[in-house]
RNA sequence: GGGCCUGUAGCUCAGCUAGGUAGAGCGUCCGGCUUUUAACCGGACGGCCAAGGGUUCGAAUCCCUUCAGGCCCGCCA
């Protein structure tokens, strides 16, 4: 069975009403690792329903968490007086809005494109709001209890002083003070200055420290159901301390979960915004097709690292999906690459099987046609498809933007070409311009079909005893003016067999 | 030091939740398609399921131990 039905199952026995909870602090460019986790989390989300149960998808945004430092991509400058203060109210890089929203916008954007729609809950407005004000003050009551939990199972040892709360300083800084005293909803802390703070814990003025703050928000969502990454679940981590805090403190339940493994960058290690080893989710639909990033995320076990490759290996991911996907139709997969399948799906599943063109065929076509309309027309011309249905339409169309968004900012210098559109200046050896006469004479006689051209090759290198190889290199030479190109056959075929002929005519 | 995950064919992995004759894709080799680029079709080769022990009529699967690899582990998230 596959992953998410499990989990659906285990749900579903204790009911069927269910909020699946997934989150992120914005504070830089959200990558596909943190897509995976809302991905996993709308896999749940789905099983959970597809069984019949009643589950929606909440997505946190952690906006009141501090600015921790000035990344590598921010302004030193201007960010430096921003460190310690809630990403909310930050100025975003570009001096438009919130820092928060500057991050987040983008990625609420590419989620859209993968079919995901959360209820975005905005947690620094939650603070603001007073919804935490129950937790925050059942915890302060018992706030010796919770000590004692943090220390027992996180390991470490918590200042005499210790209040459950993290202040915020006067210059909009969260910072560690002195507590002083305590008397709902003010708390009276020191600062480094010595000067006497008060914060209202009803205002958001401040917030809970990240290990109680997830329990928290456990019991205000009523989260059932989490995937988070493998650092929270080491032991002695926030999960462990979260679940005991939201059991004996709160009074509330503990949320099933998973943990997932990172997405590594083929050879470079894991993605991390804040070391710019990253791609983000908003970069990742602009080099690969939504359906496939899903199915990135769906197919393996969330336990399993994916290694993601944007050079050639994209290609191949995107070939393996539309082979499971005719597969899937000819009812011919196993169970879990089935259902992976069909939770990669941005909408719907489609009852029939729509018309695929082999995607590097379409990374040629990409780069000797202007539109995807003309790539449609030329496929219709090379009987590769009959005509497409607006689904269809949609689908090349999106594809084509992907390859050109790879092509022109991962792919590998070896599948890149360009139609010259003037005959390149080469000075061909007097055997190559006999076999440019062979030539000419052969393409402007052949029936203009893939095969046929593909064919025409060999014979002539049966007719002139000369390799065919040669051929393929005077060919790729006065049109694109390099020694290799894509398949010739299925290339030559997409472009005008005027043009080629004239082309060999001009030399 | 503590913890989590992983170890199955040359490579990438499925199978383990529920024990019942070891699977796929890619690569390799052979054959076919009048044959370039990581093309297509058919077939073959290929595994003591990391090692050891236990439970069982029966273990890749459950339990214990060992080894190897990856990652996480102040605060913050």
């Amino acid at each position: 069975m596959h992953w998410a039905d499990v989990v659906a199952d285990k749900l579903l026995e204790s009911g069927t009403e269910h909020v699946i909870s997934s989150g992120i602090t914005p504070s830089g460019p959200i990558h596909l690792g943190s897509m995976r986790e809302i991905l996993t989390a709308d896999a749940i989300v789905r099983a959970v329903n597809d069984k019949g149960g009643n589950a929606k998808l909440i997505y946190v945004a952690d906006n009141a968490d501090p600015l921790r430092k000035v990344y590598p991509f921010l302004d030193e400058k201007k960010f430096k007086e921003y460190v310690g203060r809630p990403l909310a109210e930050i100025p975003a890089p570009d001096g438009n809005g919130s820092y928060d929203q500057y991050f987040l916008k983008p990625f609420f954007k590419s989620l859209e494109n993968v079919g995901v729609i959360p209820e975005v809950v905005d947690n620094y407005q939650f603070y603001k709001d007073g919804k935490y004000n129950d937790c925050t003050k059942t915890i302060i009551d018992n706030r010796e209890k919770a000590r004692n939990i943090l220390e027992k199972i996180s390991g470490r040892q918590l200042p005499k002083n210790w209040f459950p709360w993290t202040f915020k300083d006067e210059n909009g800084k969260l910072c560690n003070g002195k507590f002083l005293r305590y008397e709902w909803p003010n708390v009276y802390f020191e600062n480094e200055e010595g000067k006497e703070i008060v914060n209202n814990l009803e205002k958001g003025e401040g917030k809970l420290p990240w290990r109680l703050d997830w329990p928290s928000k456990w019991k205000i969502l009523g989260v059932t159901f989490e995937a988070f990454g493998k650092d929270h679940a080491t032991k002695g981590g926030s999960f462990d301390t979260g679940k005991r805090i939201v059991k004996d403190i709160l009074e509330s339940k503990v949320p099933h979960h998973i943990v997932y493994e990172w997405i590594n960058l083929k050879g470079k290690g894991a993605m991390h915004s804040s070391t710019g080893l990253a791609i983000s989710a908003d970069e990742m639909l602009q080099m690969a097709p939504p359906e496939v990033i899903r199915w990135l995320i769906m197919q393996p076990q969330p336990n399993r690292h994916v290694d993601f490759d944007p050079g050639l290996g994209l290609l191949n991911s995107v070939d393996r999906y539309d082979r499971i996907e005719n597969e899937y139709y000819d009812n011919n997969l196993e169970e879990n690459s089935s259902r992976a399948f069909e939770l990669s799906q941005i909408k719907e599943i489609p009852n029939k099987k729509a018309q695929t063109i082999p995607y590097r065929h379409l990374v040629t076509l990409s780069q000797s046609k202007e539109s995807a309309d003309e790539i449609e027309k030329t496929l219709m011309r090379t009987g590769d498809i009959s005509e497409l249905n607006k689904t269809e339409k949609d689908k090349l169309e999106s594809r084509v933007k992907c390859i050109e968004g790879w092509i022109s900012n991962h792919a590998p210098e070896s599948v890149k070409f360009e139609i010259q559109e003037k005959p390149p200046s080469i000075n061909f050896s007097k055997e190559d311009l006999k076999r440019i006469e062979e030539l000419k004479e052969q393409m402007g006689n052949i029936n203009w079909s893939p095969e046929k051209i593909h064919d025409s090759f060999y014979e002539l290198q049966e007719k002139y005893n000369t390799p065919a190889k040669e051929y393929f290199r005077i060919m790729y030479l006065t049109i694109l003016g390099k020694e290799r190109g894509p398949r010739l056959g299925f290339f030559l075929a997409t472009i005008e067999q005027k043009f080629v002929v004239e082309r060999l005519n001009s030399y």
